[in-house]
DNA sequence: CGTACTTTTGAATGGCTTCAAGCAGGGTGG
DNA sequence: CCACCCTGCTTGAAGCCATTCAAAAGTACG
């Protein structure tokens, strides 16, 4: 919470926690001061929602803390969550005016955004711009298409050793942890939103995470808060070969 | 197949069949002539593996014509299609030396290919390929995350009619076709990759499609071979809204 | 301390899979 | 030319995993 205050105070490219992963991370500073001119900060409470499908969007932006998820609705009311978005994840598509996808505040949010006809502009004079978004959407092209494969073939209880070890992964990563044998993180999702990515009902993602714990797989404390004794386990759980993903 | 052979002799960028649609699309004609020199052309039969996972991709290319498909596969043997490849789409991510899924011609297919290194030379020095290459990551982003939605929350009776759908639409879209409301067109695979496109079983594609033609959404001539009377209903049964994506 | 929300747990149902057998079409060799 | 086989497809019956419906327990907050 303070940390978000303080951020949101942030002008300074130069010192910004996302600095060297967002869109921004190759520019140079003459390149990073051009941006400070045309950027703005907005904040979002836990719960709101950033932006509505089918609203006319006329910003980007990078999430510089908190997190944001990306669902998709259809008219029976049936949701799936087609990306969750990190610190210095990309929001919206130059080229294209209006929201394919709710995006929705999961926790309190700080966005860096910039007003989209501006930052095309920017975009087609800073190729450092250019080559690191697609950098970026290269990468969540293959998140996708990883996440094709744990909704289509895997099962539940593989589905949910899936997503705990994609968090603890990057729980590790952006807290520049060592990922060694133990692991400690807290769940981001409600059981909703796990069972929305996933592919199930909330009561089934209940189940297997109960099942789970059982087993000695995880250990909970309270709802939220994991530990993973083995990661190696978990990994098998999830139904990849025990080191998968860990050194790529 | 006369139709392939003289395309694997196209040397002409000018004249090509993809020009406005792949890579390339945005090339003037000097960066044409350019991307002419290191371009070559290479054919693969129907059922062959252009590249295996994990392999070393020393190239990057465009189908000219064909189909082929992205797949991943679990140990056990569990396989999961995340991306179907038509005429224009492009294969090989620049910046990552080996391949992350099995690329296997479903069809004959011809590919226009360039050499990892000179393409990646290429794309620093001409901004119209990078941009045309950001812009079709979108695009295909877009389809992952839809088909996110099929894989995660429809039943084996809408994941049908949305494949179905999915083909109908880009059928008429390639042969300039309107679309009307009586639609004809082959399907392009076999019930097996139906399924693992679907994350379904082979039996339960049959099953589906067999009450799809028993209850008039879809009328089958031969295994393969598919009439859709009423495109709206086609897309009812799919779930998608009745004019869903026709007017994007 | 009560209300609202999230989570857990139970029991019954059902949709998809699994296992199994039979069918259809196309090519091959005797 | 036809028996044979191979591959792709269909259909049937039984079983199981996840869902659905229902209720209660735990948690947060005024």
């Amino acid at each position: 919470m303070l940390n978000e205050r303080s951020l949101a105070i942030t002008q300074d490219c130069e010192s910004c926690p996302i600095r060297h992963r967002a869109v921004c991370a190759r520019c140079e500073s003459d390149e990073l001061l051009r941006l400070e001119e045309i950027k703005y900060y907005r904040k979002f409470e836990a719960g709101q929602t950033v932006i509505w499908s089918g609203d006319r969007m006329d910003f980007v932006g990078s999430v510089v803390s908190g997190i944001a998820t990306l669902t998709q609705t259809m008219e029976d009311g049936r949701t799936q969550m087609v990306g969750l978005l990190l610190p210095s994840d990309f929001v919206g598509r130059p080229g294209r005016s209006s929201a394919a996808y709710d995006v929705v505040a999961t926790t309190d949010l700080v966005m860096c955004c910039f007003r989209k006809a501006p930052f095309e502009d920017m975009m087609k004079r800073t190729p450092h711009i250019a080559q690191r978004l697609l950098e970026m959407t290269l990468d969540e092209l293959d998140a996708a298409r990883e996440w094709m494969l744990v909704l289509g073939r895997k099962t539940a209880r593989e589905k949910i050793a899936s997503l705990l070890s994609i968090i603890a992964r990057r729980d590790s990563s952006v807290n520049m942890r060592q990922v060694t044998d133990q692991l400690t993180f807290d769940l981001p999702l409600t059981r909703e939103a796990m069972a929305d990515y996933l592919g199930l009902t909330l009561e089934t993602v209940s189940r297997q995470i109960s099942a789970l714990r059982k087993d000695g797989v995880i250990v909970l404390d309270g709802k939220r808060h994991v530990t993973v004794p083995d990661m190696g386990r978990l990994l098998e759980e999830a139904g990849d070969d025990a080191d998968g993903g860990l050194f790529d």
